[in-house]
DNA sequence: CGCGCCTTTGAAGGAGCTCAATTTAGGTGG
DNA sequence: CCACCTAAATTGAGCTCCTTCAAAGGCGCG
């Protein structure tokens, strides 16, 4: 099935994409093995046996309050985090004061790999909701991904995929207008609630609209204009931060650049 | 010393990057133990026992002609490829035929990581001059980076390196003025043909102007007349694709937002 | 209930785009 | 070696979409 379709433009391009099953994500339970965000999570495919040995991964569980910092950019880099519940975005600063959101990420999305690169957090990562994270110390993942093979080949496929997500959204803010940007916006969150068991449909946005702005290089103004039109030409109900799509298809539409 | 101050925006942020210690291109010889780009490739900081296991990983070379493909869109994902001569550009597809460019390449730097998330190439890979390259099968990768602590690291930075600069280029997209974008390109070129023994204050771009627009999501037109009005300033001196950097401060302080 | 923050909406201005014409460079063949 | 040809680059003028500035309305939380 193409729930990749409305991913991010070019993650479309994404044959061999596993198709992700909907999970329930009322229980929580302690370990990976246990986790009812496995599917989505670096513990993908692996057996029973390889599972115990990952026990330890997990060094310890975080909350994280919202409107805190989960990481701070400067700061030594020394785990990833797994989104076990709630609603993150990260961003950059520049010297002179403007910022950016590289993105938002929400429950089993891996947080923390810009860090590895030079031992240090190059963003911050912020809560929008109050969250809770698997801590898992990086040193503790390169040796267990040596020994389960399993488990390094998923942790290069969420890499991976944080580069193709990259490259999409570089195609968004460097080729679309404000329309087409925000129509991407709501088709890429409406498939990964929907990837998590919520509705397609009817969601609530946890960021402000001047957060969306800065995520699609555009002003808070023209975001919540572009809102407005699409209100009124019946592409969704939008309330404050409640969103309820009516035709996705037409959000697709202007995707591709065709007229309604 | 600050050879990231010139960086992409928020790459300067990275504390802790190694100063890439320049290095002469000449003598080519076959395999990584005697590569030249070693430094900037993923063998760095390998002992002499590790890189006689290495051997076996580059597969092959294999030349690219100027203008034609090292992978496209869709094709079967297999190895990585550590480019030893040339400059290559990444670029996405969208269905309605726009394009965008998603990267310049030059020598000791690594493509096709993009392919591992799904095991398809999401991107193209083109030569932007007769190019040569390391093909590195995939699987040998991992199972090498299995035994090879170092190299495993490496490749792990590797990827994470490119998230940042992928971050750094979102942050140019969103909220950067052409002359600002242009500045952060030219000064990003420079630090990387310096990094490579070349001069940072004189080269030729592989590129054309709409490739330049592209890439930083505006139109050749306004590329075209940034350059013009560098040339004015004297901030540059640019005649087609030669260009020689005359103030490299009065770059950064257009990157920096500030007036002249 | 009132305050602050977020959101909406309007009107005017500007940065970059579009369209178009001209110049320049680089490659080709006589 | 020169004339020719095509692709790339430059420059101008008008227009458009988004931004900026401003004001008012709404929601949530103490």
């Amino acid at each position: 099935m193409d729930q990749t379709a409305d991913a991010w433009p070019c993650e479309s391009l994404c044959v061999a994409q596993k198709t992700v099953v909907p999970i329930n994500i009322n229980s929580l339970r302690t370990a990976c093995s246990q986790c009812n965000l496995r599917e989505l999570c670096l513990t993908y495919g692996l057996n029973e046996q390889d599972l115990e040995k990952l026990e330890s991964l997990v060094g310890s569980r975080r909350r994280i309050r919202r409107g805190t910092h989960l990481y701070r950019a400067g700061e030594n880099f020394e785990a990833l985090y797994a989104i076990r519940s709630g609603f993150f975005k990260t961003d950059v600063l520049l010297e002179d004061g403007r910022d950016q959101v590289t993105g938002f990420q929400m429950a089993g999305e891996i947080l923390g790999m810009d860090g590895i690169s030079c031992e240090s957090h190059t963003c911050n990562a912020i809560a929008l909701e109050d969250s809770e994270v698997c801590v898992i110390p990086y040193s503790l993942l390169e040796s267990l991904s040596r020994e389960i093979e399993t488990l390094q080949h998923n942790f290069h496929k969420v890499m991976s995929r944080e580069i193709v997500r990259d490259h999409g959204i570089m195609m968004l803010l460097g080729s679309m207008r404000a329309e087409e940007r925000l129509s991407a916006f709501l088709l890429n969150m409406s498939q990964r609630f929907q990837a998590r068991g919520y509705s397609e449909a009817e969601f609530h946005l946890r960021m402000t609209r001047e957060e969306i702005g800065s995520y699609l290089g555009l002003k808070l103004e023209t975001v919540s204009r572009a809102f407005s039109r699409f209100q009124e030409e019946g592409l969704i109900a939008v309330q404050q931060k409640h969103i309820r799509i009516l035709d996705i298809a037409g959000l697709k539409r202007i995707l591709n650049h065709q007229a309604i």
